[in-house]
DNA sequence: CTGAAAGCGCTAACAT
DNA sequence: ATGTTAGCGCTTTCAG
């Protein structure tokens, strides 16, 4: 079948052992013998087999990588950002994305530790038990963008989410805006509420009183988005911004306003949180706050192979996000200098 | 150290094949054993090794998969579908991104046979002696998205682009339009202009003619994108649409139009290949053709998995794109019944 | 400088 | 039904 390392050293009339050096590049051989196992194994089409090395040096190389989704934009820049890392590191990685589904999840990491990745990064969904087994066995495993609260021991990589609220919060009611909608995600595998709490606690930080009506939460998907941006703009709201806690709930933002013929920002501001391409796009350009995703996953990469390595293992500060200001969002309406008296402009009900 | 078979044999009591038997369903053993067995496992915290499998089974269960880059929607959503379909025949990937460079390309894919992968899915980048030699040492490849004309043997699982862009063409002309733009990409990995051939030809069966001065040509990079748009849109052009050959070139154009004031699809209709989530939110939403991508995605697994099982290999039909009509295009300005006689409205030089 | 030999963890005959 | 044995392809002592 395929030709081994055997093959090899017949062909060049050596011991296996010395093509295995002369290939590695260990130990000393002479010139001549090295040309001739080189022919040989040009000649002969010869592949090391990672399997067979992997089982002598109880190292695969690979590292493995859970994401929620590969086709959310933010996903992707920090996949890529290990891709990076991992290439630079000499590392290849096994993908896979659990769907926020903690019992796909724990078959994902099941399988990689299965595979003996040399480590494990994750943007968990939540099952703790599968994560905590995995440790258990020894593999080395580092969350980002999100960790969990019941694995406090797993080292985790995050941005300053709470940060980035705080800016975007402070952002807008330094427009003016003193009815400011809160539009979260809610159910499992999502960040417990630190962006929720930044944004209560940035208004009672100013004084100002939170309106629990303007706070709704969706699940994680474009549907659920959609009503909940539905149900906060279109009930004669008198919100005069939308905070989305993400991109797909500020997407469900822009296109219920547009749906609704609610202008941006004269009749509301939206901003949220995840800068991802699009917003630049949409018209107006929507004000976001970033967050470092492909320099998430390059640390988080250096990360578990360094924990891998067996050294220690530690809490980095959080990454700091940036607030990008563009067109969504504007004073409120009805503010001094205001376009607009009062009153529901829009039709509908 | 880690667990190995070995241990569970000796704590169970039992030979090491027996354990290897409960564990893999394989053969028969007495219900009493097998629950020792299984004790034991448990007890143990065992994890079976899938490198020593691979070593004795010669299949590693693992599929590599090269994107010119993550980050890409269209990539992202073709990565999504090999991860499902990956998943649902019970195998794992090995993901790496080539960013169009031939080079890293050829370094992937020498990792991918090193690591012994049970076949690799690619949208290749040009490095044809990389390709020849994985197939040669036995490694199944399949292609995705585009082939490698150097390379007619290897299966490519395909979308109908010039299908698309043939409809596209059609809907411009039948709208009015006679003089559209062509945005088109060019460069290494770049389908080799079946996208080009097919506007020319559409137009030409339908007895148009075709502006050389209007068809550019962009490298795959944001940058030059949008520079190629701009010298498109703003020498005082008599473009009257364009249509962006990918979603890259589309965001370029439909940035150039809006720095440019030039109104959409009232001075200029745009419409691109490629139909990305962010079409719908662009305003106007743009007009594209829809591309397979989860789908391509997921029959290229089907086939590079079906290959690697030495069953036959067949060049698929193109799959079907879709032209999905939104809002960014209009009779040209100026036909019958237009909102404006002549001139240059625009500001600028 | 180089070869022989001992496994790494597992599966698959082959014996019992 | 279950234990023994022989490798899978490679790295790594250990001799020579």
């Amino acid at each position: 079948m395929a030709t081994t390392i055997k093959d090899v050293a017949a062909a060049a009339g050596v011991g296996i052992a010395t093509v295995s050096r002369v290939l590695s590049g260990t130990g000393s051989v002479s010139a001549a013998t090295r040309e001739r196992v080189l022919a040989a194994a040009r000649a002969l089409d010869y592949r090391p087999s990672a399997v067979g090395r992997s089982l002598k040096t109880r190292r695969t190389g690979g590292i493995g990588l859970v994401v929620p989704d590969v086709t959310d934009p933010f996903c992707a820049e920090l996949v890529a950002g290990v891709l990076a890392c991992a290439r630079s590191l000499g590392e290849h990685v096994l993908l896979d994305a659990a769907h926020g589904d903690p019992e796909r999840e724990a078959a994902i990491v099941d399988r990689l530790v299965e595979q003996r990745v040399d480590g494990i990064i994750a943007l968990p969904a939540g099952d703790v038990a599968a994560w905590e087994s995995a440790v258990r066995v020894g593999c080395a495993v580092v969350f980002a963008d999100r960790a969990l609260p019941a694995l406090p021991a797993v080292p985790a990589v995050l941005a300053d989410d709470a940060g980035g609220v705080r800016a975007l919060t402070e952002y807008l009611t330094g427009l003016g805006h003193r009815r400011v909608a809160y539009l979260g995600a809610a159910g499992p595998g999502q960040a417990p509420g630190v962006r929720e709490r930044a944004f209560r606690d940035t208004l009672a930080g100013l004084g100002l009183p939170v309106h629990e009506d303007l706070v709704v939460a969706a699940r994680p998907e474009r549907d659920s988005a959609y009503a909940a941006a539905a149900g906060l703009l279109q009930r004669g709201t008198d919100a005069t911004a939308v905070l989305a806690a993400g991109h797909l709930l500020g997407e469900a933002a822009v296109l219920v306003a547009r749906e609704l013929d609610i202008r941006v920002p004269a009749d509301v501001s939206i901003a949220m949180v995840d800068d991802v391409p699009w917003a630049e796009l949409c018209d107006p350009p929507l004000t976001a706050v970033a967050r470092p995703g492909h320099d998430m996953g390059y640390r988080a990469c250096e990360a578990v192979l360094r924990d891998s390595a067996r050294r220690g293992a530690h809490r980095p500060v959080p990454l700091p996000t940036e607030l990008v200001i563009r067109g969504s969002c504007g004073p409120p309406r009805g503010a001094r200098g205001g376009r607009r008296a009062s009153g529901d402009p829009r039709g509908g009900r």
